[in-house]
RNA sequence: GCCGAUGUGGCUCAGUGGUAGAGCACUCGAUUCGUAAUCGAGCGGUCGCGGGUUCAAAUCCCGCCAUCGGCUCCA
């Protein structure tokens, strides 16, 4: 499939790089919530901001609203900009608005007054509507193009985004200045869709999800377990050249285990129940609980022998699958399921060792996004927010553990991002943030200082002195969540794997059935190389093997024929280049060998 | 968990009160074929699950489950 006829680019600016297209989206959603309080007379106005890729407005409606009303509020809006409205703005005293917002009876307002700083301005579309906004708008609706904007979707939001407080109703629309913009805009939405990981896997065959197992469970069939397996080998043997040590520990523990570690006092709602014998035993929280996560168990593994400072830093790395009871309208794909294996290592280090073991880790972890060819992510330096109490620990741990993450950060040179508050109960995180073909934001690798468990868990070593001291915990995890990561890959390749990641590699299509035998002598070659190849033995025309071999996204196709056989050869046919004419066997062989043993390609 | 939408053969979808359909996949037969679909026949569905309305429900109503878009949460 060429991308020959690839139509030319248009640029689409994001809000934020466009005093225009803020001034248009600003102006659409006062349009827009103009048309829906006209349609919807019930429905109050709270607020509607610009983002990236268009605008949104909350209301409180006694009505909600539905995505077939979105046709109903588009063409009123065509009417309001056809009306050719002057947006004028005005500033105006607080007492002047309050009186205002009174007079038309919207409470929110009046809370949204109430943070503003001065000046105060209010825009007006004609005589009819008016919001308070910062603004900048257009000066007139007729600078809006009536065939430049949609309505998106509807969904619901809470008011201020704070779950106890009122459930309001949203709008996501999307404006530009040109048709053209909007056309592509969504063309772009829609190549995009393609690469779903959702859509790929099914059609590539890698997950399932089977209503009898549970949501946010996956299965993998054998076409994504050979991926996850190849994943997995690939961080194990860069782990075991860096000095990581492999443990192996369950999946269940006592919940006494998780109340020392705190797990169970902040997540208790969101782990899988606990099992308990009887309901004495469930009554006394005495029972078994799936894990969360596996650095108390680690965490067992180092307290079980007396350690010395010459053990120190010890690694211990597993692929731990843990449970987590996510709720229930986060579920999604594999970005966020209930079972998923981290790449999980708990390195247990003296205060000295510190921070070139977390400069260690970081480079392994850039090392294998470089494999994985992933350049598209953010770091972000997630640290505490001191306004919450949810953390445990001294302030003292906690300043020495955000300096180290922020000394690691600069001396790198990694370019990042404070999150305040985005911090675990236990500790600060470097984490390495990357986004969906929706442009949604996830969490992928990970490294987490920790001063507190150690504590908690009473861990010790004997220094050089002949004293005990307490460790130091560096929590890591490269790929964060296999499940995760795998999502993020699919998308990222559009289900086009590397060939050392494609689960078949080679499929070898013979023309007519008289060179099947000669077909699977070669795989037989193959094979024992470790290559993964495959013979198609359907007995369809060259056309349909082909066809089906493209859809398969099969990395490389091995045509063979009579001419072939002749000369112990087989006709390549890449998905990245077509078609490569004759190589000989052994050629082919050896590229392929390479090719996985490089990481690369054929 | 909250708001909204959706759920029809393995897959993609049509069907809005009156006998469940198509293409692909699959099976069988014919075709022996060289770089993105050979032809024909056949198999396959408790219309997500449970209840209700009706002479009659895939279709209307209620409850539940799941998926999707958001919100909230994310050790």
């Amino acid at each position: 499939m060429s991308e020959a006829n690839q139509p030319e680019k248009i640029h689409l600016p994001k809000t934020s790089e466009s005093e225009n297209l803020k001034k248009i989206r600003h102006t659409t959603s006062h349009v827009m919530a103009m048309a829906v309080q006209k349609l919807f007379p019930k429905a109050q106005v709270t607020i509607g901001p610009w983002i990236e890729n268009g605008f949104y407005y909350d209301f409180d409606s006694p009505e909600p609203f539905a995505e077939k009303d979105l046709k109903a509020i588009r063409k009123e809006m065509i009417k309001i900009i056809n009306r050719k409205l002057p947006v004028t703005r005005e500033e105006v005293t607080r007492e002047e608005a309050e009186r205002r917002i009174q007079s038309i009876n919207e409470p929110y307002k009046l809370e949204i007054l109430a943070d503003l700083q001065e000046p105060i301005t209010i825009y007006h579309l004609g005589e009819q509507w008016w919001d308070l906004c910062a603004g900048p708008h257009v000066e007139n609706t007729a600078e809006l193009n009536a065939n430049a904007f949609d309505l998106e979707s509807v969904a619901g939001a809470y008011w201020r985004g704070d779950e106890t407080k009122a459930q309001l109703q949203r709008i996501y629309g999307t404006a530009w200045e040109t048709p053209e913009q909007l056309a592509e805009y969504k063309r772009r939405k829609e190549e995009a869709l393609k690469r779903d990981h959702r859509k790929l896997g099914k059609e590539l065959g890698l997950f399932i999800f089977a209503d009898p197992v549970g949501p946010g469970l996956p299965l993998w069939t054998p076409k994504g377990t050979i991926l996850r397996s190849l994943l997995e080998d690939f961080l194990k043997q860069e782990q075991l050249k860096r000095g990581y040590l492999p443990v192996v520990t369950p999946h269940i523990g006592r919940v006494d285990l998780f109340k020392i570690s705190g797990h169970w006092q902040n997540y208790k709602e969101d782990m899988f129940p606990m099992m308990a014998e009887d309901d004495a035993a469930r009554l006394a929280e005495q029972g078994f609980a799936l894990k969360p996560m596996n650095c108390p168990f680690h965490i067992q593994i180092y307290k079980s022998e007396l350690r010395s400072y010459r053990e120190l830093p010890m690694r211990l790395a597993e692929f731990g699958t843990v449970y987590r009871y996510e709720q229930s309208g986060e579920l999604g794909g594999l970005t966020r399921v209930r079972g998923f294996t981290v790449d999980d290592s708990h390195l247990f280090v003296t205060p000295d060792q510190l921070e070139q073991e977390f400069l260690n880790v970081v480079d392994l972890i850039l090392a294998v996004f470089n494999a994985l060819q992933l350049k598209n992510f953010r770091a972000r330096l997630s640290f505490r927010d001191p306004k919450l109490d949810k953390y445990i620990g001294s302030d003292d741990a906690w300043e020495k553990a955000e300096g180290a993450i922020r000394r690691a950060a600069d001396t790198l040179g990694l370019p990042s991002f404070e999150g305040i508050g985005e911090a675990a109960f236990y500790g600060p995180k470097l984490d390495f943030i990357f986004q969906d073909v929706l442009d949604r934001e996830w969490q992928l690798g990970t490294v987490q200082v920790d001063y507190n468990l150690p504590e908690r868990f009473d861990l010790e070593y004997v220094a050089e002195d002949g004293t005990r001291k307490r460790p130091v915990m560096i929590h890591r995890a490269p790929f964060g969540s296999l499940e995760r990561l795998i999502g993020i890959l699919i998308e990222e390749y559009a289900g086009d794997f590397p060939l050392w990641l494609a689960p078949t590699q080679v499929r070898l299509l013979p023309v007519g059935e008289e060179f099947r035998s000669y077909a699977s002598d070669v795989v037989s070659k193959m094979r024992a190389l470790g290559i993964r190849a495959e013979v198609d033995t359907s007995g369809d025309r060259l056309g349909k093997l082909i066809r089906n071999a493209e859809k398969d996204k099969i990395p490389v196709m091995a045509v063979v024929g009579a001419k072939e056989v002749e000369g112990n050869a087989l006709s390549i046919r890449t998905r990245a280049d077509g078609e490569l004419g004759a190589i000989a066997v052994a050629t082919v062989l050896d590229r392929l060998k390479v090719g996985n043993e490089n990481h690369g390609n054929f």
